[in-house]
Formats: C-alpha cells, sequence, structure tokens
RNA sequence: GUGUCCAUAGCUCAGCUGGAUAGAGCAACGGCCUUCUAAGCCGUGGGUCGGGGGUUCGAAUCCCUUUGGGCACACCA
C-alpha cells in the first residue's frame, strides 16, 4: 500500500502543478500542531523564494485546489504559509480498512528483496553468555526480524569464536587436570568416545581457571599455544577433543538463547572460516597487497580522504598466526561463496567499529565481495544506574543467565501483588513478561547509542515500557474474547472500521495508519527504537480510545463492529510489531 | 596527542532529516473505579536544547568554534 503521507503528497503535487509550482515542495508531513491540524505541508514557504512570491499567497492557491478534494475534510492556510489539513474521515476508515486487510498491514518495500546475512550474537564456546552479550543477540534478533518481514532472505549467523587460544587453554587445562583421558594418550591409535569426558558446568569451571593460569605461568601458556596450534593443524585427538568442547556449549548457547526468544539459521565458528585462510593469505600477498611490517604480515588500508590515520590491517601475526582480522576476512570469503549475500550486517559493540572498518577496507581493497555491501551495526554500552558499565554489586561480570531471573523475579512480585492469579501462572507470565521488560527496554534505546540498563525501571508496568504494551494487548484481547461470546462475531454486521468517529477513535486510526511509513525507517535505518516509540503512541492512542467509548456497553450494533474491527486491527498492528521486537504478549497478566 | 560519538526537564529518553508554543515517561501534586483489566485515564508544576558565533523568512536539527564526557587508536577477541 502507498504511504498516507505519500498519498496526500501526490495530491498536493498535482496541485502545486497546477499553479504552476514544483511538485518538489508538496510533501505532506505529519502536524506538529496536532491542536491546529492533524497533517501539514509546509511547501509554500520553501517554494516563496523560488517563485519570489508571498508563501501566503502560493499556499491560498494551493488551498484553492484542494477544496474540494474528498481525502481532506478541511484545509487551510495559515499564515506565514504553513497549510494545515483535517483528513477526511471515511478516507481514513478506508485507509484502515485497507491495512487490515493486507497480510503485512499496508508494508510495501520500494526495491527487490536482498540477500542477507546478520551477525550477531558472537559468544564465545566454553564461556557462559553475560550481560555484554545481550545487546548484540536482542538488537541482531530484532534486525532479523525487521529483514524478513521486510521480504529479504535473511541468514542469522551465531558467529561463535571457537577457534583461538582459549581453545588451547581449555585443552591444556585438562591435559592437566585428567592427564588419564585417552586423549591425551599419544600412542592411541581407536576412535574417540561420542559422549563427552566433561560437563558444561565443568567446562565452564575449566576456562576461567585455565586464563587465570595463563596470566601468571608462562610455561603453561606456551603448552596452550602448541596445543592451540596442534588443534588447528588437525590433530586428531584434539579436535575430537573440541568436538566435544563445541558440542557441549552448543547446545547449552542454544539454551540461552532460546530463552532469550533469539535463534540462529547458522551456528558457523572461526573454525569455519580457517580453511579459507591459506589461500587467501596467498591472494594477498600475490597480488602485492600485503607486506610485511616488523615481522606482521599487514595490508595498507588507508584512504585519501581519511581524516586520521587508520593503521594498516595485520594478517598474520609475526609468531605466523591468524588472528581476528584474518578470521573475519576468510568468513566473508565463506559467506559471499554459500549464500551470495547482497549484504552483510555485523551487530557488534561501537569499540569494534575501528577492526570493522580495517576489515571492509582490506575485502574491498582484495575483491573479496565485489557484489556484497558491508554494514557495521555498532551498538553502545550497557551502563549500571551510576553511569559506568553494567557490573554485579561484587563488581563482577554478571551472567546473562542472573539477569534474565533477576528481571524475572522483580515482574513476579508485581504481578503477586497487584492480582489473585495462580502461582503457577504467575509464574508463566512474569517470564514472558520480564523478557518484554528486559527487551523492550534495550530495544526503546537507539542502538547506537550507551544506556542506563535499570531493572526497576524497565520492569515497571507504567510508562514506556514492555509490560505497558503488553498490557494494552492484554485489555484489547479480554475485550475481543468477551465479544466472541456474546455470538456476534460469526453474524458478518460490516468489515468497515467506523467513519463516524469520536476524536480518540480517530486519534487511534491515525496512529494506526502510520505502520508502513514507521517500519519503512525502522528497516531503512536499522532502528528497532522507531518500532518501540511507535507500539507505545499508539498504546497510548488505543487507552485513552478504551477510556472514552464503552465498547461492549455500545447499544448500536454496526458501530460496535466497527470497534471491533479497529480493536481486531490495532492488536494485530501491536502484536506484529512486538514480534518484530522478539518478544510476545500473554492472554492475561 | 589524533580521531570519533555524545551533551535536551531533578532522573531516563524521544524529537518524523530545517518549520508554528521543544515532547513523553519516572519522580512531585490534584482529580476519575456499583460499568470492557485503575498495571488505566484526565489535569498542574518543571527547559539559557552544554557555551559562543554563523547559514535564512525560520535552527534542538546544518556549518564553524569552545567546554565537558564516553570510546578507539598494529600483532587480544
Amino acid at each position: 500500500m502507498k504511504k498516507l503521507l505519500d498519498v496526500m503528497s501526490e495530491q498536493f503535487a498535482k496541485a502545486f502543478a497546477d499553479c504552476g509550482y514544483d511538485g518538489k515542495y508538496a510533501k505532506v508531513t505529519i502536524s506538529n500542531r496536532p491542536d491546529l491540524c492533524e497533517y501539514q505541508c509546509n511547501g509554500a514557504m520553501a517554494a516563496a523564494k523560488e517563485y519570489k512570491k508571498a508563501p501566503f499567497m502560493i499556499a491560498d492557491e494551493v488551498v484553492k485546489r484542494l477544496k474540494d478534494n474528498e481525502i481532506f475534510e478541511k484545509i487551510q492556510m495559515v499564515k506565514p504559509g504553513f497549510i494545515n489539513i483535517i483528513v477526511s474521515q471515511s478516507f481514513l476508515a478506508s485507509y484502515a480498512d485497507e491495512m487490515a486487510k493486507d497480510e503485512k498491514l499496508g508494508f510495501e518495500r520500494q526495491d527487490t528483496p536482498k540477500n542477507i546475512v546478520i551477525d550477531y550474537g558472537g559468544p564465545n564456546v566454553a564461556k557462559p553468555l553475560h550481560v555484554g552479550h545481550l545487546r548484540s543477540a536482542v538488537i541482531g534478533e530484532s534486525l532479523k526480524r525487521i529483514h524478513r518481514f521486510a521480504g529479504d532472505t535473511v541468514i542469522g549467523d551465531v558467529h561463535l569464536g571457537d577457534w583461538g587460544l582459549q581453545m588451547g587453554l581449555i585443552i591444556q587445562q585438562l591435559h592437566e587436570e585428567q592427564p588419564e583421558l585417552i586423549y591425551f594418550d599419544e600412542t592411541y591409535t581407536g576412535d574417540y568416545p561420542i559422549e563427552a569426558p566433561f560437563t558444561i558446568a565443568e567446562l565452564e569451571q575449566i576456562y576461567p581457571a585455565a586464563s587465570a593460569k595463563a596470566k601468571e605461568d608462562p610455561e603453561f601458556k606456551e603448552k596452550a599455544h602448541l596445543a592451540t596450534l596442534k588443534l588447528q593443524e588437525g590433530y586428531a585427538p584434539y579436535r575430537a577433543l573440541w568436538k566435544h568442547i563445541l558440542n557441549i556449549s552448543v547446545a547449552d548457547l542454544k539454551k540461552n538463547y532460546e530463552n532469550l526468544n533469539v535463534s540462529f539459521d547458522v551456528w558457523k565458528g572461526e573454525s569455519d572460516a580457517d580453511p579459507y585462510i591459506p589461500n587467501m593469505i596467498e591472494h594477498f600477498t600475490e597480488s602485492g597487497l600485503a607486506h610485511e611490517s616488523q615481522g606482521a604480515l599487514v595490508i595498507d588500508v588507508e584512504e585519501e580522504s581519511d581524516t586520521k590515520t587508520i593503521p594498516p590491517c595485520i594478517i598474520r601475526k609475526s609468531d605466523g598466526a591468524a588472528l581476528y582480522a584474518t578470521s573475519d576476512l576468510a568468513t566473508i570469503i565463506q559467506r559471499v561463496q554459500d549464500y551470495k549475500p547482497d549484504k552483510i550486517i555485523y551487530v557488534a559493540d561501537n569499540r569494534q567499529e575501528m577492526h570493522f572498518n580495517q576489515v571492509f577496507r582490506v575485502a574491498k581493497k582484495a575483491h573479496l565481495c565485489p557484489d556484497t555491501t558491508l554494514i557495521f551495526q555498532g551498538f553502545g554500552t550497557m551502563n549500571g544506574k551510576d553511569g559506568k558499565p553494567f557490573k554485579t554489586r561484587e563488581g563482577g561480570v554478571m551472567r546473562l543467565e542472573s539477569l534474565i531471573s533477576s528481571i524475572t523475579d522483580a515482574v513476579y512480585q508485581k504481578i503477586m501483588e497487584n492480582r489473585t492469579v495462580s502461582e503457577e501462572e504467575a509464574k508463566n507470565v512474569s517470564s514472558i513478561v520480564g523478557l518484554s521488560a528486559l527487551k523492550y527496554g534495550d530495544l526503546s534505546n537507539q542502538a547506537s547509542k550507551d544506556y542506563i540498563f535499570d531493572i526497576e525501571r524497565f520492569s515497571s508496568f507504567e510508562g514506556n515500557t514492555g509490560p505497558y504494551i503488553l498490557y494494552t494487548i492484554v485489555r484489547i484481547k479480554s475485550i475481543l474474547e468477551k465479544y466472541d461470546q456474546t455470538g456476534k462475531a460469526s453474524e458478518s454486521l460490516t468489515c468497515k472500521v467506523n467513519s463516524s468517529q469520536s476524536l480518540t477513535e480517530k486519534a487511534l486510526m491515525i496512529e494506526l495508519v502510520k505502520f508502513n511509513a514507521m517500519i519503512e525507517a525502522a528497516y531503512e535505518e536499522l532502528a528497532p527504537h522507531k518500532i518501540c516509540a511507535y507500539i507505545y503512541d499508539l498504546s497510548n492512542a488505543f487507552n485513552k480510545f478504551y477510556h472514552e467509548n464503552n465498547i461492549m456497553g455500545e447499544t448500536d450494533e454496526v458501530r460496535q463492529a466497527g470497534f471491533i474491527n479497529l480493536l481486531k486491527l490495532t492488536k494485530k498492528t501491536l502484536e506484529t510489531s512486538i514480534d518484530l521486537l522478539g518478544f510476545s504478549a500473554p492472554d492475561r497478566m
């Protein structure tokens, strides 16, 4: 469907043209003075300069042309040259009706669908998820859903950290803790068991221990380095061990991401890029792109237009090992080969911007992906109330599980305070509502900015929060259920929403029909927070409408049916929106 | 030091890419439940949009400058 503002702008463009003015001035926007009008066009003032004419005269001429247009109920010029618009109720209602019939609620994309890879999550194997992983997961998941809604083919890739020194550290630590394991018996030639010799809980102990030891014990670190090398060279016992670590860890990660309602289409990792590295480096050196510098192999990425010096991208360390950038570049090769993406979006911490900048430049220089746009979508730091990076009370890194459970607990307490539902229902509901609090709290802020993570505020049921949105949906559900019970639903009274409206009813419709334009903006700007802002406004509009109109008490059945249709549309719009944010609403709360 | 992002009500955030009187929520205060979930609705108070300059009919928004902060600046991911 054409966006409402475009429909209006077209009418204006015609009128501008008829009066001899360029149609480019005919942009209609939402009014910023709702007390005066619903929509406005300020083009006359911009046109005044070009045509050397007083703006109010231009506006007057245009208004005269549009006086009888059925889309507008009222249209008038206000000095110095504003054109104020009140939309016709019947036109608005029919637009809303069309929206209700459309599967995508009137959203229509402007270009052809694309193939897109979204790289988000980025957890490390054998390390528990902590709060630092939250934003990537939450924002990435939402972006994935938004792109899919817009019609793109999207592959969400978790891009595991499964290949660095950390793996060697774990193997070496295991070696010292359990030397009797057959993986460390160099004379053993048989198959290795399918069962892993450790649990996820043990694994989570092993890594920090190894990491700490490596810092104090250079000899241990050296051994770990060696183990890493052996693993990467394909030493069978270590490969078998690595497989165990990977399997156990991934199973645990999947469970955790599931709790966040986050899912990935592929579980590739740095290890999957490894096979591409030798050829890639050969290509780099043969083409003369890479050169040695201080013992390392580097590629210069400076460009003329740079306002600062960007250090060269290191492809191979002086000790011969690959590193982050190498793996990311090889991953691009793998993705181009396997998915032929038009676009790869990386959802990562702002602090990695420089790194991705370097990688993107190398990819471009080396023509690794001539048909792929590489996009870095950075996100800001999650801070505590004190404005400093979020920590536990003890100053440590908080595990994601603890974070989720503390927000769920907060919600649970409130549900038990306010309502008399069974404990079991309260528990179920609080995990749904808790997730909405967590995700909405994050996504309602602009992704690229730092934000203050405040459990109390996010889990509040008042104001601009996830629970408030859910509460609104639950209210609607409750009325619709009551309406169904009357049996009226089966009668086909009308599928029209009312065209004779109260003020709040019209205001609700005006809010609803913004949906397609809002989605377009959220999609193009990679901005889930625009969805949050929209559903908050929509919820407010609904609650005002709800307060003013007694839906079940309405005696005019046609009008009541119109109300119900409006409710259904509101519900569908809200539910579609929160699905794009990655959470859902309960039936009661 | 260089670069980059940010600065809007006491607090947390918006501000539709230059428009009319800068908006919400929280917190404070005052109203509204025998009627669809009061987790709601209505109202009151609260602002040199960090400072200064410029661009123009018009600036929180664009440009310059200055102050204060976050972050990044070659062998970690």
